[in-house]
RNA sequence: GGAGGGAUUCCCGAGUUGGCCAAAGGGGGCAGACUGUAAAUCUGCUGGCAGUGCCUUCGCAGGUUCGAAUCCUGCUCCCUCCA
């Protein structure tokens, strides 16, 4: 069977690695057990987060044994990793709830029947820490020097660190630590930005246990000029279905540039790597069939055959002319709200496609409105019932938000 | 604890001899053109509203004034240096 080491890293996973060639032997000779660690700082994952899902079941159908860390003591300090500012406290009552949303979608991308993969919550030993046992036992570990150069805080150090955060790294490193007592866990993955925090446990349990550990980071999702990716106006490209719909999330990664094709084909689909090569090296308008696989494929994948294949079909009517059908999303409006009179920017606003009247009015002299196809300069435009055919109405915003009103 | 610097619209960041400031510029976002539901580029818009006007906004609370982001007082938070 083919190291897992050498599929990740021909799938462009791989970013970082403390031992590189004892990893990769380590992989290919027996049952590893690893860790990665999600902070439940919101109530859903994100797709970068989905990124190292991906890699965590890559390493699972190679046999290993995934623990997925959910930080329900870290959670409460928060990592200043890359943060220009100090992180919102959640209180107690959010990150415990966050960690319950986290714990669920996990289980959805990773097998945990029969031990195949554990699920472990670090509040479990975080959160009841003595203080001065902990200092005398993992503090003497750590050479302040050492973590002030850590690239982590660099930002930080310049407008202002607080000691809280700064025991962020400490704590993380005890994760591992305390993993690799319990499970015997002798390596961490995580996304590059956790770099220093993932040295930080290697070291430590290598100086505490005198015994062997290892970290590798992925690479981050961004975009070809180096910018965040799995981010849109609305905010991150979320996994939860009632955050981010099947059909938004199909969207975003059926207009994804044409540069970051390949690369997101093979990190987030389980295509071979020869059907990635292949879509990847479509040309010109013909890449858009890659793109529509990387859509359906990474749909299925987060929300189910189903519903991705709702959302090809409503994407495929919108923007090919097919059969209306699928999930484009739809609002319905009382018929007598209608008859009664309405003006097209309150239309706009009760359907949720503007925010604000004014908004509205400047989408609408702009040109940024189409009704069935046809644009609308009025700003005060009524919307009667002959605006609608059999009962329907499609509204478009600018070049690809498209909205369905029902009369009911 | 002492000394100094700062807090501006989504973000960064101008503006502090009081009116010409809903507040420069950049970023981001939205829309238009071009396209392939791409990228790049160009153009317009970007506090709210019943829109040639009105209302709210420049850390918070007061004050001076015909009028304050700009002046005064108190408070909060942040940064730097000293202890």
């Amino acid at each position: 069977m083919e190291n897992v080491f050498d599929i990740l890293k021909e799938r462009g996973f791989i970013e970082q690695a403390t031992h590189e060639d004892e990893i990769r032997e380590l992989l290919g000779k027996e049952k590893v057990t690893f860790y990665i660690g999600f902070d439940p700082t919101a109530d859903s994952l994100t797709v970068g987060h989905f990124l190292t899902v991906m890699a965590m079941a890559h390493m699972q159908r190679a046999g290993h044994r995934p623990i997925a860390l959910v930080g329900g003591g870290t959670g409460m300090i928060g990592d200043p990793t890359d943060k220009t500012d100090m992180r919102k406290l959640n209180t107690k009552e959010v990150v415990e709830y966050n960690a319950a949303c986290i714990k669920k979608q996990l289980s959805k991308f990773i097998d945990f029947s029969d031990d195949k993969a554990l699920m472990v919550d670090n509040s479990e030993w975080l959160a009841n820490l003595n203080y001065i046992d902990f200092l005398r036992e993992i503090g003497v570990h750590f050479s302040v020097n050492r973590m002030l150069t850590a690239e982590c805080y660099k930002s930080r150090l310049e407008r202002g660190l607080t000691f809280l955060e700064f025991n962020y790294m400490i704590m993380q490193s005890y994760d591992f630590l305390e993993l690799n007592r319990r499970y015997n866990c002798v390596l961490q993955l995580g996304g590059n930005d956790q770099w220093s925090n993932i040295i930080g446990g290697v070291e430590l349990i290598r100086r505490v246990s005198s015994k062997p550990a290892y970290g590798m980071t992925f690479t981050l999702l961004t975009t070809a000029d180096g910018r965040k990716m799995g981010k849109t106006e609305a905010g991150a490209v979320w996994l939860d279905p009632n955050k981010t719909t099947p059909y938004e999330f199909y969207q975003y990664w059926r207009n994804i540039e044409d540069a970051s094709v390949e690369k997101c084909l093979a990190l987030m689909t389980f295509l071979s790597m020869d059907e990635v090569r292949r879509l990847g090296s479509l040309e010109g308008a013909e890449i858009n069939q890659a793109k529509e696989v990387l859509a359906y494929e990474l749909t299925k994948i987060v929300h189910g055959a189903q519903a991705a294949d709702e959302a090809q079909a409503a994407a495929r009517a919108l923007f090919a002319g097919g059969k209306d059908e699928g999930a484009i999303p739809t609002s319905e409006i009382p018929k007598n709200d209608v008859l009664a009179g309405m003006d097209l920017i309150s239309l706009l606003q009760r359907i949720g496609l503007i925010s604000t009247r004014s908004e509205g009015r400047r989408l609408i002299q702009q040109g940024g409105i189409y009704l069935n196809g046809e644009q609308v300069k009025e700003f005060d435009y009524p919307i009667s019932e002959e605006d609608f055919q059999d009962d329907e109405l499609m509204v478009r915003k600018g070049k690809k938000v498209y909205h369905r009103v029902q009369l009911v």
